[in-house]
DNA sequence: ATAATAATTAGCTAAACAGCTAAATAAAGT
DNA sequence: ACTTTATTTAGCTGTTTAGCTAATTATTAT
């Protein structure tokens, strides 16, 4: 769970980076669907969908099961906590800082009423 | 805080694709500073932390503010809450599936119980 | 057998990007 | 005045990407 590198952190974001991939994705967390039923919605061609869907599951972000001719696509969230970390991670050292610095004025603070 | 157009989430995660950028981020989470100094750890020329900068700043993630011929950096919250935003809308959505989920084996269990 | 459907692969073009060096701007120190 | 320091701009090269069309593979239906 931890030994993501950074490159499979670049390839999450970067697969976020991209607002048809978001949606996609947004689709999938509602619900396991087809490649073509994920890109109807879309103006683009199914080759495009394909690639998009590729830069997801590479990412980590979906998982595709063979089911006949159909590849049932699902999303992956396991891929997706790994952001939510990294998130939760910049978050919490920017908090960190403050309370560090809310420790400061406390130290100021007690040498102020000792003087 | 709610009008930011899909452009403008591409460009946040596109910014955050790349180690470089995160770890700068990282730093800059840590108390402000200047570019040089948000540059030296990094084995590239100062013209590509500039152009990392500027990635990191257009997409909302950092300001600068100019002191005499220094640059000071700043770690912007507002845009990286947004990134957040974003993570956890899909979170939410996703556990809201299997809140659904959930909802239709009551379901199921009720329509069992009345037979 | 053959046609239709689902999805991928190959190959193309145009745009965007990461890194570089060299040169320019702008402020501070001597 | 001159030099050093901080940073940016311009221009280059190689790589990656998004979109396309055309062709291919694999599965299902008639």
């Amino acid at each position: 769970m931890d030994d993501y590198r950074e490159k499979d952190i670049d390839r999450l974001f970067y697969a976020l980076s991209d607002s048809t991939r978001r949606k996609m994705l947004l689709r999938l967390t509602k619900g396991d669907t087809s490649i073509s039923e994920l890109g109807r919605p879309f103006d683009v061609s199914k080759q495009s969908i394909s690639k998009h869907l590729k830069v997801l599951e590479d990412a980590g972000l979906v998982h595709k099961q063979k089911n006949g001719r159909v590849q049932k696509c699902r999303f992956n969230m396991d891929g997706f906590s790994v952001v939510q970390n990294v998130v939760e991670e910049y978050k919490k050292f920017w908090e960190g800082q403050f309370d560090a610095l809310e420790d400061y004025i406390e130290t100021i603070k007690h040498k102020e009423q000792k003087k």
